[in-house]
DNA sequence: GTCTATACTGAGATAGAC
DNA sequence: GTCTATCTCAGTATAGAC
């Protein structure tokens, strides 16, 4: 999504990427978002400013790069957990869940960046927008190896990853404001929000609630979220958040 | 929330302060909320920029000067549409959520303003923060107006109005997206999602549902949620969004 | 308290030289 | 790829008119 070295350079570029990347966290930290300007990132980084540009678009995009890394870390993580045992599907939703707030934890401030152009379709680091495509799918990828080869209605199984990609973000957002101690209120409330997500996909095959699923699906068809519900497994039952289909 | 003029210079300056703001709307609508810079804003309503920033602090609490002017439009819009006759549940419901659509369509560029600083808790322009507690209220007020006294059991019309509160929000959100023509779409999104909330509100009762609905509450007292969900009708039942309550 | 005029600071972002 | 110089603009400051 943002400058990449290509392998032509991968040697001078990459390392002067990683250099102000880790450096920008750094200073992130120590001064806050706002507080810190690029001046100062690039100037500890050891850089000229342009040389920051260069390789960031913007400041945010730096925050965005960071982002990608947390998503790679996820992913290996949820990995690992999961292959330790054999776990039912509240278990593996709640490796999911949780392993993103560990990778997160102690970075909380700089969450508010991953929200901050959500009402802006057309700017390239909305969450929702066309421009973080692949990220989104990165992300919701890891919901749909949580969510493995559980039984479920077709419908349900290719909606659920991005549903539950969409459930996590309401959490960061939880997560954000949330001043528990080490955010403890976070966890207790995605383990009971699972709990009952689970309880109720179990009832998902209840006569008397049938019709109420078959309207929910088509409503969300005709929404435009999932644009093709019943292509399990592939690309194509993630959200499409482009120009012609809403997010 | 922002400088407002007192009762003792109504004239002279809530007449310049109307000058910006509406002078500003134009503004915007012609270069862009981002391309609109104040020194044009200032200089086009005739005034020095220190006027500008007399009035607003920022060229963003300008966009949150025509959002308390769209809650007031919203309220009275519903109000009067209410009078009118007896409706069910569900046209009352429509009515508040289709209002506010026709409230804002047109000005669906400045909608990402709303959600510019939601993630960002500490910021007096987050719609989730402290800051715009009372806009809040007030916003909820029309959904609790909406849902009149329609029989229903306490906690659920505890919470239904800050519910649908949050639901709108994303209804926005939806808007904000929505690139079919007059944004038809989200009109029948939001109609069906409607339907489906009113028929699950005739179901609240049913018996083997009930310990999911009891487990549903709990999960959101504990999160701060709704703090005080059998006050029904007071303004204890709305969001508190400060340090010590959660969103 | 309401406003003008003007100057200044800081920082994000870009152009173009090397 | 990297640097230096420069631009733009939000926001602040100040000094004063009325």
């Amino acid at each position: 999504m943002f400058k990449r070295a290509t392998a032509k350079h991968k040697q001078g570029g990459e390392a002067t990427r990683e250099q102000i990347l880790r450096t920008a966290l750094e200073v992130f930290r120590r001064r806050g978002l706002d507080g810190a300007t690029m001046r100062e990132i690039a100037k500890t980084a050891g850089v000229a400013l342009g040389a920051a540009y260069y390789y960031f678009p913007s400041k945010e995009a730096i925050v965005q790069a960071y982002f990608d890394s947390v998503q790679g870390e996820h992913l290996a993580q949820v990995k690992a957990e999961l292959e330790g045992g054999q776990h039912d599907l509240l278990e593996r939703l709640r490796i999911a869940f949780r392993a993103k707030l560990e990778v997160l934890q102690g970075d909380r401030k700089l969450l508010g960046t991953l929200f901050r152009y959500t009402g802006e379709p057309r700017h390239p680091l909305s969450v929702l927008g066309a421009g973080t495509k692949a990220n989104r799918e990165q992300s919701i990828a890891v919901f749909r190896l949580a969510v493995g080869d559980e039984r479920l209605p077709d419908d349900v199984r290719a909606m659920l990853p991005a549903a539950l990609w969409a459930l996590h973000l309401a959490m960061l957002l939880y997560f954000i404001y949330d001043e528990s101690p080490n955010q403890e209120r976070t966890r207790r409330l995605a383990d009971g929000v699972l709990q009952l997500l689970v309880r109720a996909l179990s009832l998902v095959n209840f006569p008397l609630l049938a019709p109420v699923r078959g309207s929910l699906f088509a409503l969300l068809r005709d929404a435009g979220l999932f644009p093709e519900p019943l292509a399990a497994g592939g690309p194509a039952t993630t959200f499409s958040t482009n120009e012609e289909a809403q997010p």
